[in-house]
DNA sequence: ACATAGATATGTTATAAAACATAATTATAA
DNA sequence: TTATAATTATGTTTTATAACATATCTATGT
């Protein structure tokens, strides 16, 4: 009960996709009874496709992908989840199982709360309602700018992309330039929708064009505003 | 006055996608009173990527698409609209410009209501943020799917799959076998992310298959279980 | 420390789809 | 009607990227 209330509060201090301080001290007490804590190993399943959503997930410390298998072992990263956001949600909300799969990229602590209550809530506080609104049509511009960006962008404009989401996502270290995650070529392929060998070929051309060094899964960015050029042109 | 509230009237007698039911008396009555009704050409845009959402759109009559315009004159459709369908919300919730255009396929009718105006009633009806949160919902589960649809899919499946978004969105005439939508190959094109000159190649190779028969831009479906089949494997 | 498996790196070949070229149709307008 | 533009149709060439093939490096566990 302790270490839930820790996690509790670790959600309370996030100013961000903040759902705690929407609530009512009734609400929260109802949260807190059915609140269960998850511990995920790294590449572990937190759920997956085709399966019925039940819970609503938060990450409270890791990092967590949500991606989709395609065809031919082929897997593509949707979007990535930080400390402490939210997630699960929609397949319920659209009255449809899973159309993708979270997993932890390493080890990773998360809540779980019923999306039964979830809706309780949601029916007494407008507000809650509000933030799913929010998350949901963010995300949408998201995936739909994914979609172009996927299928009309060359090698290196996806890889740019990429590059510029990992940083988005999980910022820098205290150098301010190395990335605050180290995820295989593999994870950065699927991220990027092209094949291992070519994320591999793709990096080390960055890395001789000096907009970039690699030190094992260690990136550091040299040149962010050169990757944003590549984004947008070739 | 009279052709709005004939216009309204085809809102009510829609089952789904209906927020009109949902209301109130009162709360009819403040949409009646800032309810715009427009006509829009064929190929005429109703709203454009970059700019500032300012109503929700109802599509009354006709056909609408949703697309985006990618590098170097390629354009991608994300969404087809159909009567009644509203659109054009997503933007404003996420508190963005557009990230998207909306033009109107054919002549078509449209209604709008100021999305200020909404907010007020989604605050005091739920039922009209449940309605949004479903719609927003069952849409990022299909953006999300058709990143991986587009990105892994080839020529064949990718064409397959845009004839049956057609079939799912405007269904079949009389006949039971011809799309109830005439759309350039262009368009064709757009839909299923290939040059058009692919997009006309392959629809030919499908006739030479007796999938489909082609008339101009009428396009009768002969063997849809085999278009699942081109969608699902090569 | 060593063995083994997994990840990374890089060169080569094959191929799907774009790009280009040119007709043949079909709309649209003068 | 004729002229002009737009769309549809196919054939050919080029190219980006996948697929394949090895080799090297790096973890992980014994």
């Amino acid at each position: 009960m302790e270490i839930i209330k820790k996690a509790l509060e670790k959600v309370v201090s996030e100013d961000l996709a903040d759902i705690w301080s929407i609530l009512e001290s009734d609400q929260k007490r109802r949260i807190v009874e059915v609140f269960e804590m998850h511990d995920f190993k790294k590449n572990q399943v937190i759920y997956a496709e085709r399966e019925a959503p039940e819970n609503l997930w938060v990450l409270l410390k890791g990092k967590v992908k949500i991606y989709k298998d395609g065809m031919g072992g082929r897997s593509q990263i949707l979007r990535l989840i930080r400390p402490v956001q939210y997630f699960g949600y929609r397949a319920f909300f659209a009255e449809e199982p899973y159309v993708s799969s979270a997993a932890a990229f390493e080890p990773s602590t998360l809540g779980s709360i019923p999306m039964k209550l979830v809706c309780d809530l949601m029916n007494e506080n407008s507000k809650l309602m509000w933030f799913f609104i929010h998350e949901l049509s963010r995300n949408l511009g998201g995936s739909d700018t994914q979609i172009v960006n996927l299928t009309q962008k060359h090698i290196r404009g996806r890889l740019a992309d990429a590059l510029l989401v990992l940083i988005e996502n999980y910022g820098y270290e205290d150098d301010d330039s190395t990335l605050r995650i180290y995820m295989a070529r593999e994870d950065l392929a699927s991220l990027s929708n092209m094949t291992t060998s070519n994320a591999i070929r793709t990096l080390s051309l960055f890395v001789n064009e000096k907009i970039i060094t690699v030190d094992g899964r260690r990136i550091r960015i040299l040149n962010e505003p050169m990757l944003r050029k590549i984004s947008k042109f070739g």
